[in-house]
DNA sequence: TTGTAGGCGTTATCAA
DNA sequence: TTGATAACGCCTACAA
């Protein structure tokens, strides 16, 4: 215990210098194919395992994207973390897993990970997106956001982007509910001081409404609260329960996502109403659960699959210099399904 | 770019030597409190950020717990691991949450980041756990598995755990539907092969059915597709589709997880029956969807919390020597809700 | 309170 | 094809 074994001690152990045991471990060409199989039959035997802090140290540069993920929470993550594996993968480059804290700046930790691990790229998946070009330009390699709503504050030349258009998919989903007749649409959405997407997708909501000669009544906006998991089940059953209480009519729900859209579902059944008869339902992001949901759920499917890969080839292009910047808008689909019927 | 800005540079900008830039860093006692601040100054001036492989590379020890994750997929992972993170703070140590891909093994990955990060101790959360008291031998400092199956073959003075009883829970579940006149009783469960809590839940049911002097029948026991994700809503929905396809009669469905459980509702549904009416199905978890599905689910909902929590106190215990090892059982609680009901 | 110097475990450079 | 040795960037005796 205490003194772990080294490449020293292997060195000494096969009577060879420790460049030797070094060139075996990582595949150098210049060695002796049997010097190379004596020197890997005594690190097997001894359970030799290289310091990663040492390699990291001494190397100049490593092949490894390193994809940084803010609010693990959402369910979509897993499939495009999946998608961001193979691919990277299929570039012979590794890949780093990385957790951001929601108090945690993701800057902070981008530029302390780029130097730990000397990234090649990076891809920021989630969350809100506002920091000053003074802090991006710390980072050193090439990044790319991922599923996160940007407002017009920043220069496109900064960054690149990969994801939906919040505002318009959001539009479309409220314009389909208001041609199905509904015309007291109330909705779920982030708090209002929200800059991302969550204001993106009440501005679609918004427009929808003022397009269709329909009049905003701010009673149907109902804020998220603050002290619940934002777009959780939970909110959305807390929120509806609330609004179910209230005096106000309406006769549809758009949730801002599938989670608050079935906690919404809940607070309605529970309530002795039904969906869509006496309400109809319709979320946002396309989770598998709305299939399977009972009524199934009205919703926008996001293009999870092809957004992760457009954004693995947007920041390898980004690393062989390809391009300098890109932003890709995927467009996502409007999914009738049991929980809104016209009226 | 390239050449990165070191402690060194800050030393020199600041007219001082890399010891006191040290302390000013790690909050050293040993400094003049202006010097400090004028330190401080530079570095935040300069965007200096302290290289992390150097530091765990010099540091001998470093107070930091990981957590090794398995099969990130299961929804009640997020939650554990929300616990982990405030125990782990509140204890002053630091945390690092490391995904184990489904082919890699935990235990490689483990000591590797033991060398790398110094670690003072390791939770493994999920997936199966088959290892050689050789290879266990190798970690060097304290682990603990949550929520991991086991089966006898260990020896329990080998490792510690933290879970519930798989096989009794299970059974309770069981023996719960067969009380409510439940004889035909379907179930979903793991491939035959499977060692871990698969097993364990599945040997719970067998046992129920002959404690309750019911035969067993093979054509009821229904294993997950392999080809699709393992516990996932598509797989009970398509396992289940199939059943419902057969001939064979059956009045209640236990699936071992409550994805599965959903998509056999789902199933059900869809083929124009009704849970509870016609087909009880019960789940296995207690997962917030549960609650919010319609109908609600009846499951076995796990303490997730305290698990967590007396994971890291056992771990803690381990670090300190108060003890060398420890397997605690918690009980789960039989949740009845709509989607069960008696014949 | 401060600075100098040695070493953490590797890899890269160079000479053999 | 090999091996000695100098970095990599930081921390920490030890000395001042």
């Amino acid at each position: 215990m205490g003194a772990s074994i080294t490449i020293i001690d292997i060195a000494r152990m096969c009577g060879v210098g420790v460049t030797t045991v070094s060139r075996a471990i990582n595949n150098h060409p210049d060695i002796n194919d049997e010097t190379k199989a004596m020197v890997m039959k005594v690190i097997k035997e001894n359970h030799y395992v290289p310091n990663n802090s040492a390699r990291n140290l001494k190397r100049s540069a490593s092949k490894t994207i390193a994809v940084l993920i803010k609010g693990i929470t959402n369910p979509f993550f897993n499939q495009m973390i999946q998608v961001f594996e193979k691919e990277i993968k299929r570039k012979k480059y590794s890949f780093i897993l990385q957790r951001v804290d929601d108090k945690q700046d993701e800057i902070d930790v981008a530029i302390e990970l780029e130097k730990e691990k000397r990234l090649k790229g990076i891809v920021f998946l989630g969350g809100y997106f506002s920091h000053s070009k003074e802090k991006l330009d710390q980072l050193t390699v090439p990044f790319v956001l991922s599923t996160i709503g940007m407002t017009d504050e920043f220069d496109a030349n900064d960054y690149s982007s990969v994801s939906v258009d919040d505002f318009k998919e959001s539009y479309k989903m409220v314009d389909y509910l208001c041609n199905q007749g509904h015309d007291k649409i109330a909705i779920i959405t982030a708090s209002m001081d929200d800059v991302s997407i969550g204001k993106l997708r009440y501005d679609g909501y918004k427009k929808a409404l003022e397009d269709n000669g329909i009049p905003f009544n701010n009673q149907l906006v109902r804020c998220m609260k603050e002290d619940i998991e934002s777009y959780s089940m939970e909110n959305g059953y807390m929120v509806t329960k609330e609004l179910l209480e209230s005096s106000e009519e309406f006769t549809a729900i758009y949730a801002l996502s599938d989670n608050l859209a079935i906690g919404a579902c809940k607070a309605i059944i529970e309530a002795g109403k039904s969906v869509p008869e006496d309400y109809s339902v319709a979320g946002f992001d396309g989770l598998d659960i709305t299939f399977y949901y009972n009524p199934s759920i009205t919703t926008i499917r996001q293009p999870v699959d092809e957004i992760a890969e457009e954004t693995i080839r947007v920041l390898f292009d980004l690393i062989n210099k390809k391009i300098t910047h890109a932003h890709r808008i995927f467009p996502a689909e409007l999914i009738v399904r049991e929980s809104t019927k016209s009226r």
